[in-house]
DNA sequence: GAGCTACATCGTAAATGGTTACCGTCAAAT
DNA sequence: ATTTGACGGTAACCATTTACGATGTAGCTC
């Protein structure tokens, strides 16, 4: 038993013509290794867990991408949960991937409160936070700056010479998607010395539909904006074809940007001016970190800030006078 | 232990008071249960394999979703692995996936060779297929009926008065999106009573750009077809702004219509009239033919085709004489 | 050439953390 | 007093890993 264990484990310690009897053996047999019983002698089980919100939303299906790639290429395989955000949920499921023994645990998405933490405590694997943080910063993570990117698409309309600039924001509740980007917008207003105004704000729910909507809002207005910045590519695109369908255009009439990069921002007319996060990377960059800390290796700086870039396409122009 | 072991699986032959002093026990010691080595003891995981070929594909996200839908209302997990329709891959995690002691498993989007079924019968869990078939029908599969899908998108075309109809295919080695939906194509025109014409049919990857690419070739024959019939949406919104990039108007110049109804098919201008295979049910009914078989409940149907639906939106257009 | 050492190789058995068949005990019912 | 069924404990079992020990052999010394 133990040397086959030897032999399949490529322990150098076996003789080559046993080995070659071994191998002769398991090939006659069609023996398979019991990666089970194997997770339970060595407490090893090369699996990793994945919380993520909903894997058909397209910026997480890209970010499982990446992640899934890494722990190929580490060989560890993924079990996958959705979590919808939703807080007990997530509580169940990292409990569930816990006791199946993962060797660590990425947690992708929702907000991490104190039952996270306590989830997270009840377990020695490692955890990493992909597209998401702690408040206290005491977990490893990997993100973007979402202040700082939704900062830059809100000045690329400044610097077009845009003044009255709208948002469709998420919901300020949400503390990346929603709330940084908002602060980001409010942020660049201020520092070009632009007024507040609290009706050129809408809120929406990072879909299409919303964007359709807000854009609405915004085109009843007696004093209409000339730039909108929404939160999300997809709500941008709502908000394109919302003018488009008034027979007005973009970007003659408006100018749109917004934060995300998705494929279908590179599929639409206009193609889609926008703040590009790099959502494979985020995922591989955290899968690679949380080998790292599996192998207990040290990291030099557990909490990366992935950059973000504005691509400039034909969404966004200069303002008509 | 045994006492233990009934009160965490819920077996009533244990006194409510032992009942109660375990759960202190447990609360108290902070026990949890290790399901690697109840896996080992018991023969079963909770867990199935799902291979896909690329989670970050919205189709075969959106499938996911079912798939994990179903799988979590039934108390399994999902381990995920991506094989990009690389059979040597596909082989491979399936192995790697019979090791883990996976309890089904579902086999998704890639061709079904014969080297697939070897690996399927290396071991004894129950298979389903899922978006694709095999051969010779022996094993449980949840598809549509890709030939009789684009069937009838193209007899939608030929009912609105097209007779010079177009298609953007996908490569016909692919059985499902490619090779059925390209005989569906052949069969409606030869049902109207159409010649097939060579130069109408251009080779695609399925990808956005392959349409673009495509419908750049259409316009530029002589004789221009009226319509076109992509073998997915993405390819026909490829198409479609194709035809606006050269100043021309769908669906006043050129009818498109396509099979899949991705989300972006609403997202478009025009709306895209498509086919829709119905994704998210497509996981979800594979993987509850799956638990039934895992629990070796008796299926009646273990092929199951489900239903396609016309999606009539705008972008098809009774033909200009 | 005998004896010893060191090392390579391989086998034994404990350990991993549960499940479950089986058996004994005990209290209630007959 | 006997039977019965609920309850709970004992121990085998699951398929591996791994610490440890046994064996054998080569090389060295004397």
């Amino acid at each position: 038993m133990a040397t086959v264990s030897r032999v399949v484990n490529n322990n150098p310690n076996v003789k080559p013509q046993t080995r070659k009897k071994v191998f002769e053996a398991i090939e006659r047999l069609g023996y398979r290794p019991n990666a089970v019983a194997r997770g339970l002698a060595s407490k090893k089980t090369t699996t990793v867990g994945v919380v993520i919100p909903d894997i058909s939303n397209s910026i997480f299906a890209e970010i499982a991408r990446g992640i899934e790639d890494i722990a190929n290429m580490y060989h560890y395989n993924i079990i996958l949960c959705n979590a919808d955000k939703r807080k007990e949920k997530e509580i169940r499921v990292i409990n569930t991937l816990l006791e199946k023994q993962v060797d660590g645990l990425l947690f992708m998405g929702g907000t991490v409160t104190e039952e996270h933490i306590q989830a997270f405590q009840t377990s020695a694997v490692p955890i990493v936070l992909c597209a998401t943080r702690d408040e206290k910063g005491t977990y490893p993570s990997v993100d973007i700056d979402h202040e700082t990117a939704a900062l830059d698409a809100v000045n690329t309309l400044i610097r077009h010479g845009h003044r009255e600039i709208a948002m469709i924001s998420g919901t300020l509740q949400d503390p990346a998607n929603g709330y940084a980007r908002f602060q980001g917008y409010k942020r660049a207003l201020e520092a070009a010395g632009i007024e507040y105004q609290e009706d050129l704000v809408r809120i929406g729910n990072y879909r299409y539909e919303s964007g359709v909507e807000a854009m609405k809002y915004f085109l009843g207005l007696k004093k209409k904006p000339t730039a909108i910045f929404a939160a999300t590519d997809e709500m941008a695109i709502g908000a394109i074809h919302s003018i488009q369908d008034e027979g007005l255009k973009v970007p003659d009439d408006f100018s749109i940007i917004s934060v995300d990069n998705i494929r279908m921002a590179s599929m639409v007319r206009p193609l889609l001016t926008t703040v590009a996060q790099p959502m494979y990377d985020l995922g591989a960059v955290a899968m690679r970190l949380l080998t790292k800390l599996m192998k207990k290796e040290t990291v030099e700086n557990a909490r990366v800030i992935l950059p973000h870039e504005t691509i400039l396409r034909l969404s966004v122009n200069h303002v008509n006078k």
